[in-house]
DNA sequence: AATGAATGAGGTTTCATTCAT
DNA sequence: TATGAATGAAACCTCATTCAT
């Protein structure tokens, strides 16, 4: 009898566990040895359970788009839209770490993806629009542009966080007042 | 006294070379052999002017952020902030693919930089400073983070389009809209 | 009792079915994990009824050499020699796949004897006298270098097959009449 | 000024200096650190002068049929056709080392072959068309089945000689003379 | 100043074998 | 007995850097 029962609920264990250590370092500053001293296991077993590094990084970054969308979808939205921007603002500040992590993670993947050949563009592109959409559903927008539009300047700031010293608070905080005065301007009415 | 000019005016062209080399595939995607096949030289006279690869990128995103701030300096002062606003928009524009590169490059290194032990973050920082200043005054702004933000939107929309199909004019126009609508509500007036 | 005599009958067929495998990849190229999956059992239970993956090819090597000599030994000794010789021929004919594969995996066991240390040369060697015994016996050879002879030319023969275009059915024959005209003049009369 | 002049002669000589090292332990059992120490060079190097250990071993193979079929061209060819089997059975015990050695290393590379995709096995076929033709040249044979067949006995021979007793000399020997009695009962006349 | 062959530490990956269940 | 997850030594290979020429 196998030790662990649930394959695919380790995996998504050990994926949790090198978030930090990909976040940290980037994919390539990172070595399948440290990984594997992260998770606690030997290098055979990481490769149990992922085919190679760059697998092993790919489901890390679809983990991670999934959770962002989860955390989206925590916006209530029976809230006016002001309102629901303001919330937006509030969820990223309350998970900050996590969202300058998730950038930095998939920045790193978006590298990836386009130096190489082609192919997996196609499991790229839908990641992304998961993330477009969950914006869009959130704001009530019918232009994808918008969407597209937030989520880089999220992405930006969380980005700029690695190594400056801008606040991150004031910053989307900043991002909030924009979008309002946008949509006060253009949108609402 | 003629020869060390010529060597100064050599390693700026060496580096304005390697350009599009790192911002498509990324530092670590890149090797020296690679590069100086692209310079059309031997790995050893690479080493004859840049003491080793990290410095060679350092010099690099150095001398591309300068490039950046001259950009800059193209917008006229004498017109109103609205104007300039757009004006700073179809900048971006007209220079696309360089921004778009040139983003690439400074997340790279940027990344680069925070995976190392602490050193040199003085060098990394002052450019940054270099890059908020720059928008400060163009924009006449006694915030900084006003600055930050500009330029963290700018990076985001960038790497954006490294593989999603978002169009990069349609995202600069909505930042350009973005920064009026804020301005009009809670500077100007 | 029983038990014993089941484990035996079970390794027997173990090493049957994983003959072709061998045969076609060689030891090298054959990982555990294969033969467990070709043998439809676990690794735990291959090493439950093999101490090692050496010891397993060479007792497949060692059954197969038996499986060999009883073939052999269907050539009808009563009749004359040129007609023994012609049976010969006609058997190794009848048993083309398997002569073949059985000298890929002959061969292949040879060579990993030669590159190992030395302690069980003796097994090997005895196998091999068991070979030129069989085939001494057959065309009653007081030489047992003619046996040798034979043997190893069935060898060649078998393993240029294994990637060279050359009919082993003419090839064969070619031996046959080699050994006929040879016999004629130097052993018969 | 690079070190090396000649890479072409280098590579010639490397192949040479690791000859020995695959015939005697083949192909799996040698690693790229042994191949290095053996050349007295680094393993880097190694991958300096050939893309990788298959393609290394590869151009071995190659480099040692041509070897072997020059040494079939020293056979005078104005002598008749027993006489000039004797030669090919002299100059093949003269070279008995060589010959051993080449025939393990050429099995061991018609193993690689047919386990690979497919592909190359036009190279191999090729090569493998070049003894036949410097047999078949040799005793002005038409039927390319003999040429084949005797390839075939010398490589069975050789391949025997691994690790067993018998003894090269007798055994060439054996095969000039079935090649003899054939040629005088079917052939000649 | 320029070359590119040479180096070797260190990265990714494989796989025979063990062992808890 | 049977399982297959876990192990880790060791394999192949890369690449920043050095150095003889």
């Amino acid at each position: 009898m196998p030790k662990i029962v649930d394959a695919v609920q380790y995996r998504r264990e050990l994926l949790s566990k090198c978030f930090d250590l990909f976040a940290e370092k980037g994919y390539a500053n990172v070595t399948t040895r440290q990984i594997a001293k992260e998770l606690g296991v030997s290098t055979g077993t990481l490769y149990h359970y992922f085919p190679n590094k760059q697998v092993l990084f790919e489901q890390l970054a679809e983990q991670v788009s999934l959770q962002d969308v989860e955390i989206l979808q925590k916006v209530d939205k029976d809230r006016d839209i002001s309102q629901r921007i303001i919330d937006l603002g509030q969820l990223l500040i309350d998970h900050q770490d996590y969202i300058i992590k998730q950038a930095a993670i998939w920045l790193d993947f978006r590298q990836h993806c386009s130096a190489r050949e082609v192919s997996d563009n196609v499991v790229f592109q839908q990641i992304d629009l998961r993330y477009e959409r969950a914006i869009a559903e959130l704001l009530d927008l019918e232009d994808s542009q918008i969407a597209s539009f937030i989520w880089a300047s999220i992405d930006g700031i969380a980005i700029a966080q690695l190594d400056r010293q801008t606040n991150f608070v004031t910053q989307i905080e900043l991002l909030t007042q924009m979008l309002i005065a946008y949509f006060e301007k253009h949108i609402l009415t």
